[in-house]
RNA sequence: CGGGACGUGGCGCAGCCUGGUAGCGCGUCGCCUUUGGGUGGCGAAGGUCGCCGGUUCGAAUCCGGCCGUCCCGACCA
């Protein structure tokens, strides 16, 4: 259906009182999607062919390095989920059926994808293995926001690789990167490949897919050549004007000063002089522990996480107390707990540091000399630090797709395993893979969208050209605008035609809201001449001169391959 | 899970404080008008005021409970 007349698109002058991302306000507003509870929507004709583009991009790309389409359930047995231990994630959604079973809704599909290779896989011959589908994943989020950005309900495209050993994970990885980096590319969006933590998908490597918009959930931290999710990322430190270490710590009266801003002003030095101390109970057999930053940075809990190799937690100030000191007055220096010690704390400085008394603080610290120290690096990184000497910026942007290295993480609880040439069973490696394509039309709405409306990548346009026919019906203009109609849509254009009995003013302005990136204006002005206008939907460009009806269908087709 | 806000025709809102027969704009329908930037006019349809209970002669309005939605934070393969 490409005649507007015909088409349930139910344009809004004003976006949904509730909404506040961008993309939410104009998805709703153009017709595209329609909320049905939170966290879930419904996609009306326009959008879902949007979504439909971004998915045969995938379908290809994926299809290029190999992948098998296939469709797994949503729906599946809680026992699955027991054996590989994510029946207990909370965001899981579980139920039972009318036979009190226990079934959970997937929120991903290694589970199933891993026990029928596990099953169909005997031999190292049947390897290397990549299947992959597109189905919907439920998800219970604590709190959807935004849209369509985050959803309790979406479509993802998931593929999972499945290979001999960690050489063959490495390249079923390999070209994943390269068909990720074509698919983004291919969509139109500006997108980053970051690397990132791994998460409780389990697994040894990881890197994400990031779109940069100002709804974004994530953050990036930007350098040439560099790009990490802030909860991993790694920089140099600005540095800090330090005074040197005294001979030995000095003890300063510091009253009622328990925060690094209050201690640094009465001390009159910066927040970088001061020495953060974070106290945390590490969740296994080490205990109690001292985090020790710098006094301008703070604890990044992904990196400390990843550092410790365990689950942990913040001590309570009855730990605190009982075991270091008063709390806002502890300090490395003569604490009787391990202290990690954050890479950007210069050794040779002299620091401020909390005294382990009340109403104290010591001056002068010298790292290694007053306290002893393991070096770790769990500080979050901060615009303007540096990597390789560039400066880095900060930016938000949205998860558009993500590759996890998974190991035997799924194919040991679930058994998938296969006998190599000397008859010997081993664990199947593997990776997987996501996509969101409902994230990728949302971000290139947020990213190119302008004070009239979406302005759509061609790669993704729900129509590659719209046509305005101005004039009623039954007049010259409409029947002009039908043979062209015609006429692009018989070289192969998605076309779409405004032949709606309304005025210039609605239909330019839904045009616009739409976002089609190339309108043809068919009107009494241009038609005497026997041509139609054209503009470019990105920055409202006209081009000069318009196109001749007569053998319009090339022109527009050459047109169309510029667009962006 | 903590904090905040909201719920009144399809959409956006007023009315609530101070209880008395539910209103505005947009949209929709009909007729006329208009066709290069959301034309103008006349007429019309459309609402259990989120739900349940309470107070009251009388509740959109006051009180209680519940449900739903959004925002901030926590959380987020």
């Amino acid at each position: 259906m490409t005649r507007l007349s015909q088409l349930l698109l139910p344009t809004e002058r004003e976006p949904p009182a509730d909404a506040e991302a961008l993309s939410h306000k104009l998805m709703v507003r153009a017709g595209l999607v329609r909320q049905v509870g939170s966290g879930l929507w419904s996609w009306l004709p326009a959008g879902w062919r949007v979504h439909q583009k971004a998915v045969q991009i995938v379908r290809e790309e994926i299809d290029a390095i190999g992948g098998q389409e296939m469709l797994m359930p949503v729906l599946q047995p809680a026992e699955l989920w027991r054996r590989t231990g994510r029946y207990e994630i909370d965001e899981l959604l579980k139920l039972t059926d009318r036979r009190n079973a226990e079934l959970v809704l997937a929120m991903t599909h290694e589970e199933c994808v891993t026990t029928h290779v596990a099953q169909l896989v005997r031999s190292y011959r049947d390897l290397p293995l990549l299947l992959y589908h597109f189905q919907v994943k439920e998800r219970d989020e604590p709190r959807p926001r935004a849209g369509v950005l985050r959803t309790r309900e979406f479509i993802m495209k998931d593929s999972y690789s499945f290979d001999r050993d960690q050489e063959g994970l490495q390249a079923s990885y390999d070209r994943h990167v390269g068909a990720y980096d074509r698919i983004f590319e291919r969509t139109g969006l500006e997108w980053y490949r970051v690397e990132s933590d791994v998460g409780m998908m389990g697994g040894s490597r990881a890197h994400e897919y990031m779109a940069p918009c100002a709804a974004g959930e994530n953050e990036v931290a930007l350098a040439p050549g560099y790009a990490a999710n802030v909860e991993i990322a790694s920089a140099q430190p600005q540095p800090v004007d330090l005074p040197a270490p005294l001979p030995e710590p000095e003890s300063v009266h510091t009253p009622g000063a328990t925060t690094i801003e209050a201690v640094a002003r009465m001390l009159a030095v910066p927040a970088g002089a001061l020495l953060k101390a974070y106290p945390i109970v590490v969740c296994d057999e080490r205990g109690c522990a001292l985090v020790v930053v710098r006094g301008d940075h703070r604890v990044n809990e992904v990196k400390l996480t990843n550092a410790l190799g365990a689950a942990w937690r913040p001590a309570s100030d009855e730990e605190v107390g009982e075991r270091v000191g008063p709390p806002g007055f502890i300090g490395p220096a003569g604490a009787d707990v391990p202290v990690l010690l954050d890479d950007a704390v210069d050794g040779g400085g002299g620091y401020v540091a909390g005294a382990n008394e009340a109403d104290h603080h010591l001056r002068g610290v010298k790292p290694g000399r007053d306290f002893h120290f393991q070096r770790v690096d769990v500080r979050s990184v901060e615009a303007g630090d540096t990597v390789g000497g560039h400066p880095i910026t900060i930016e938000p942007a949205i998860e558009v797709g993500n590759i996890f290295q998974l190991g035997t993480r799924y194919s040991e609880p679930l058994g998938a395993s296969y006998l190599d040439e000397e008859g010997v069973q081993r664990p199947i490696v593997m990776g997987s893979y996501g996509i969101g394509p409902a994230r990728i039309v949302a971000a290139a709405v947020e990213q190119f969208a302008d004070e009239k409306g979406v302005s759509w990548p061609r790669a993704l346009a729900p129509w590659d050209v719209e046509i305005v026919a101005l004039g009623r019906p039954g007049s010259e203009e409409l029947a002009a605008a039908e043979g062209l109609y015609r006429e692009l849509r018989a070289i192969g254009l998605d076309v779409l035609l405004d032949d709606r009995d309304a005025g210039p003013g609605a239909k330019f302005a839904d045009a616009e809201l739409l976002g089609v990136p190339l309108r043809l204006t068919v009107g009494r002005r241009s038609l005497q001449e026997g041509r139609a206008e054209a503009q470019r939907r990105r920055g409202l460009q006209d081009i000069d001169g318009g196109v001749p009806l007569e053998g319009a269908a090339e022109v527009v087709a050459g047109l169309w391959r510029m667009l962006p």
